[in-house]
DNA sequence: AATATACTTGACTAAAATAGTCGGGTATAT
DNA sequence: ATATACCCGACTATTTTAGTCAAGTATATT
């Protein structure tokens, strides 16, 4: 059971994105320089935050990206879930009509499960980016 | 981000034991037509439940698992662990003494996903066997 | 004693998800 | 013109998860 890296870098380079934001674009290449992330691998996550208008890009040089919104208006629910990494607990049918592992009924654990996916969709809901550099130090990256 | 079955498959036989618990074992071979669980793999995950002593064992001709102690003082974060379940959050070092990313500083989200990890594993103590039979009912299985 | 049942154990395989790369673009400031 | 940096789809490698197989051992029942 382990959350995957992709949203976390996600997340990441949008903070550097905040945290170093200025009148100008900053580049694919600075926030992988900083942030130690492949930049091959930061395109394909830009792709999808642009997509999803968290960001928006400027072309050619002095290009780059800059947040689409005030840092504290970016909810870190709503970065994950533009790069595809939407929680899910359960593997059995969510479809309500029917059950779970082929059976008729639901499984005696799928509202714990359940229960669970809310907490964990309530905790991003209630993080922001602003909330993420507002504590930076010395000690972060 | 998907959270795995094989924990909650362990969850799911283990409430199936509490629920029709008498003095008599229950066999595997029940609970896999029961629960809709192959047979071979809840041996596997039963074996693990074992060796962390939440069920015991009972050998030969009308064997099977009981449990070890009584259902609500099983801690659903027992029985995920016995199953090598743990949350995981973080890719980058847990250790405190190293950073993220290959670089000296911890990242700037890794408070974020501790946090996280703190409040689903929180989530998991809070729980227990019990408490998933409690409310069992003609509509799950 | 024979036998069927059901646990025991480790190794193996298949499928899926994740992480990351590659190649060949296009737009634009200088 | 040209270098920079975004754009995009396809590809590969790795890891994890899910599930199977084979070959046992213990024991209640007949």
């Amino acid at each position: 059971m382990k959350l995957s890296n992709k949203g976390r870098y996600a997340v990441m380079a949008l903070a550097d994105l905040a945290k170093f934001e200025s009148n100008k674009p900053i580049s694919l290449r600075d926030i992988s320089l900083r942030q130690g992330i492949s930049l091959l691998y930061l395109e394909q996550i830009f792709l999808k935050l642009k997509k999803n208008k968290i960001v928006v890009s400027a072309r050619g040089i002095n290009g780059g990206y800059s947040l689409n919104k005030e840092a504290n208006e970016i909810k870190i629910s709503d970065v994950l879930n533009a790069v595809d990494e939407k929680v899910k607990t359960i593997g059995c049918s969510k479809d309500s009509k029917k059950g779970c592992n082929g059976k008729l009924a639901k499984c005696i654990t799928h509202n714990l499960w359940d229960e669970l996916e809310l907490h964990i969709n309530d905790f991003f809901n209630k993080k922001n980016l602003g909330d993420l550099i507002k504590g930076k130090n010395e000690n972060t990256i």
